[in-house]
DNA sequence: GCGAATTTGTGCGTATGTATT
DNA sequence: TAATACATACGCACAAATTCG
């Protein structure tokens, strides 16, 4: 399929071989084509399949393990990551506890209704005028102790496959988007206080008016697509919050 | 000088060419025999004097290149980034203002102390028993308005040719890295919440008990090492704090 | 334990495209 | 226009890690 658009001279392809080669492995993981229990094909195999040299897989491969989509390993091959997984969907959550592993506890409560969104719904999702969401508000606890009150807004167009059950899990955005064959990419977390309201201090046990950790984020695909936008109110007791500048 | 651990039949070097050549032109940058005015040596030029193949030098420039350390043009050559530049190093500080810029103010205030470390700073500085520091406490402002009081912390050792005026400049660790031939390379930040003492709240003109930011930072070398240590009390009002999550 | 086969990693060399001066 | 410099693409040989018979 990519060998037309090789045989058409490269220097006038729009986009670089390996650019295009990037992609289309890109949609071989999204569409799950690509399992994540077993190897690709070998480098040598997949240079051969698609009629192009070896040097040129490796350079796309590495764009795809610089972000983190997939492994390498010498004498045993090249492995998809699990995007859904507990490990990978964790990494944004930037909670940590003591020992500073990464943590996002368990949904104590949950519920979710289908609504239009809001001005700001749109504005953080990117959607149209009559465009509905996904908007759960939840309690999370962490060992038996509830620590956090947030709501979690998802486009409906975008997933429509989440169902209510879903957002029971805390890592609900890359469930939904295993299954809509989308791989999240990168996140934006603005952090700021808040103090407790009285339907969030019921919530967590503590007093009205109790400064709380504010933490508004919006997780894009890797494609630069908006996938969730969630505000969270947080009480940190023993964890921290830890942000790695690079 | 790359030629004689180059011609010990690289197979048993124990580090890799390319790995070895990133980390001598890691040295040409920290010692600034590679000036950021002027391009560098062309590729084929810098494989001709190392006696190694182009491809070689440009995986060690790629590598520098992800870094950050050097921007590649075509058709123009491989310039140096100016690491003490404002632009460059304001990425360390996650505070923004509205329009989504970096922000890092202006100081205010500023005492400057050497002194044995605490047992803090020796543990967040990876120091000795009796190794000295630089502590200065400062007042930041933004506007004409106070919205931080921190403490910054530079192990003496390290960097003996700071002096007293160096912490009037809020970007104090990269003036310093750069005058002792190191780069800082990322940093790790802890995020919570602290109530405003009574020094806090009047230096920053607030009342006692107010929630502050608490900014627990940890400043690295491109090598690893620790540069600086620093707790910031922050006030946000038109501010707030972004978190990259990639 | 050993060697063969497989797979990624390193290093070299060349030709050509493309942007800048 | 010509020269220069980085970027892409190809191919080859060998090193190093893993797996399996």
């Amino acid at each position: 399929m990519l060998k037309s658009s090789i045989k058409t001279k490269p220097q006038f392809a729009n986009r670089h071989l390996y650019e295009q080669i990037r992609d289309h492995f890109v949609e071989l993981i999204a569409s799950g084509e690509w399992q994540a229990d077993r190897p690709i094909d070998s480098e040598t195999d997949l240079a051969d399949s698609l009629g192009c040299s070896v040097g040129t897989v490796r350079k796309a491969l590495d764009t795809l393990e610089a972000e983190g989509l997939v492994t390498r390993k010498q004498g045993r091959g090249t492995f998809i990551a699990d995007h859904s997984s507990e490990a990978l969907s964790m990494r944004f959550s930037n909670l940590r506890i003591g020992n500073g592993q990464r943590v996002c506890g368990l949904v104590a409560t949950c519920d979710v209704v289908v609504d239009v969104a809001t001005v700001d719904e749109r504005r953080w999702l990117g959607l149209g005028e009559q465009d509905r969401v996904f908007r759960a508000t939840r309690i999370r606890e962490l060992h038996g102790r509830r620590f956090m009150y947030e709501t979690v807004v998802i486009s409906q167009r975008q997933m429509p496959l989440l169902v209510e059950a879903d957002f029971s899990n805390p890592r609900v955005a890359a469930i939904g988007a295993r299954r809509h064959n989308m791989l999240a990419g990168k996140a934006e977390e603005r952090v700021s206080i808040a103090a407790a309201s009285g339907i969030v201090a019921e919530a967590l046990g503590i007093k009205v008016g109790d400064p709380l950790l504010l933490l508004d984020r919006v997780m894009f695909c890797i494609n630069g697509k908006r996938l969730e936008w969630r505000v969270a109110l947080c009480s940190l007791h023993d964890k921290y919050y830890m942000a790695d500048i690079i």
